[in-house]
This record gives C-alpha cells, sequence and structure tokens, in this order.
DNA sequence: ACTTTTATTAACGTTAACGTTAATTTTTGC
DNA sequence: GCAAAAATTAACGTTAACGTTAATAAAAGT
C-alpha cells in the first residue's frame, strides 16, 4: 500500500508518517523509481505500536529508543521491560510536577491574600 | 539614562528591555536624532513593576493588560483588583493542573501494573 | 585622533509534533 | 488518452520570552 492508504489505515496524516520517516522511526518497505513509498503490514503494524506507546505518553524520542528492543526480542520482552523503566521515570516526574504546582498553589493563595488585604485597608480607611 | 544602565538597574538584558518596547510594554521617555533610547526613573519603575508581576507568574500579555490600570490610578487600586482577578484565575487553573497530573498519575500506575505484569506472566511460565 | 565601550537594527535559534500551502509528477478510472 | 485523485519535496507556521551573533554607528576616555 502506499502513504495514504496506511495513513488511513492507522489513523494519521501522511505527514506524521513522512515526519517519522525524517526521524527514522518508520521506514518505507519499498521504495521504486517512481520515488512512491510502499508499505506492507509489517509498517503497519509498527506504526501502531508507536501510536500505542504514544498513547501510553512516551515522547517520539523515547519510543525510537524503545522500539528497537521489539525487534531484538519476539516476545516483547526487552522492550516492554524499557517501557515500565520509562513509564516509572514518568511517574516520578509526574510526582515532582505534583508538588511543585502544589508549592505554586501556596504561593499564589499567599499573594491573593497579601493583595486582598491590601485592597481592603485602602478601599475602607479613613 | 540609556539602555545599559535601566538594564542593570532593573536586573534585566537590554535585549528584554527592546522586546518589552516591541510589546507596546515599555517605551523610552525621549529618542534623540541619534537613535538612542533614553530613559527615566519613570521607566525604571515601570519596569520594576513588570519584574514584580512576573514574579507572581503573569505572562507578559497578561501585564500588558494589567499595567495601564496602575497608571489611569494613582493609588494603584484598580491595578490591584485586576491583579487580584488574574491570579484567581491563576488558582483555578493550578487547581485544574494538578487534578489533571494527578488523573494521569493513576493512569500511569494502571499502565505499569498492566505491563509489569505482562512480564511476570511470560517469564515464569511453564 | 584613536581606542574602547555601548548602542543600533536585523535576523536566526530555542521545543514538539506535526499542519498547511505550493508547485510538480504519477496513478487510476473511464 | 485524458481528467481527477493521490503522491512527491520544500518550506513556512505554530508558542513564549527572550539569547545570541553580526555588521554598523555613536560616545566616552585619554
Amino acid at each position: 500500500m502506499r502513504i495514504g492508504e496506511l495513513a488511513e489505515q492507522a489513523g494519521v496524516t501522511p505527514r506524521t508518517i513522512r515526519y517519522y520517516e525524517s526521524l527514522g522511526l518508520l521506514e518505507p518497505s519499498e521504495r521504486e523509481g517512481t520515488g512512491f513509498r510502499y508499505y506492507t503490514e509489517a509498517e503497519l503494524a509498527r506504526l501502531q505500536k508507536i501510536n500505542a506507546l504514544k498513547e501510553l505518553g512516551l515522547s517520539l524520542e523515547e519510543i525510537s529508543s524503545v522500539l528497537p528492543l521489539y525487534l531484538e526480542d519476539p516476545t516483547g520482552l526487552t522492550g516492554k521491560r524499557k517501557v515500565l523503566e520509562v513509564l516509572q521515570t514518568h511517574l516520578q516526574e509526574t510526582d515532582e510536577k505534583i508538588e511543585a504546582l502544589t508549592q505554586f498553589r501556596w504561593e499564589l493563595q499567599a499573594n491573593i491574600a497579601r493583595i486582598q488585604q491590601c485592597i481592603d485597608e485602602r478601599s475602607g480607611n479613613s
């Protein structure tokens, strides 16, 4: 199949597929002299795996480091272990973000209270 | 004073001052035929107020909507009320972000558990 | 007068993941 | 054998707030 059909099957746009190719994430199985990209089921499966990993929240950069492991190891075990690592890192980062935001929330409240007081003092004074 | 001194006094770079000018946030008090920007204490005060509002977490866009109010109203009351509004919006947005991140955290944990189980099943099977 | 410092505008770079033209070529339907 | 659909590469646009050259001009110091 060509790029349009692959795109439709995978629920992405041709632009996305070419972009992934530019990142070395997804190569066409064949490129005739005409210049058209031709794909097989294997590339569709690969693209669907990319989508699945994106769903898990991995960046394309993380995906490119994880994806080769799925090919080395047909059971996908090595790949899954690596995905697990990435997800655990994400969990930690998420916790840090939540903590930082919570901290920021307190500062916001403090500032709100301070400015509110400042207004109260001046609007209802002698 | 010229741009370099103003920058130093306010703890920013000349580039920042020119950038603010391009946004209409801070105009020089005088511009001779030579092309140099000249500033007075008034502009320094304005720049310091910009910095203070940035410290509160306002974006430059928000600052440009808030700053004029400080000039209309010498007591700064109108400006402070507006800042209060902005901060309360920020508080709400922060709460939403925290909630979304917390939700994301649960999904992450669920995915981690699922993949972990997947690994356990296959690595220690018959 | 000459050197050093400071200023000027212009314009690209930074992040992620593509979207959106535009100009050209190939395949396909009839 | 031709028109319409689909593909090609190239290149700019998107966000925020500047950082970083580069080439040039003016000011200040001696």
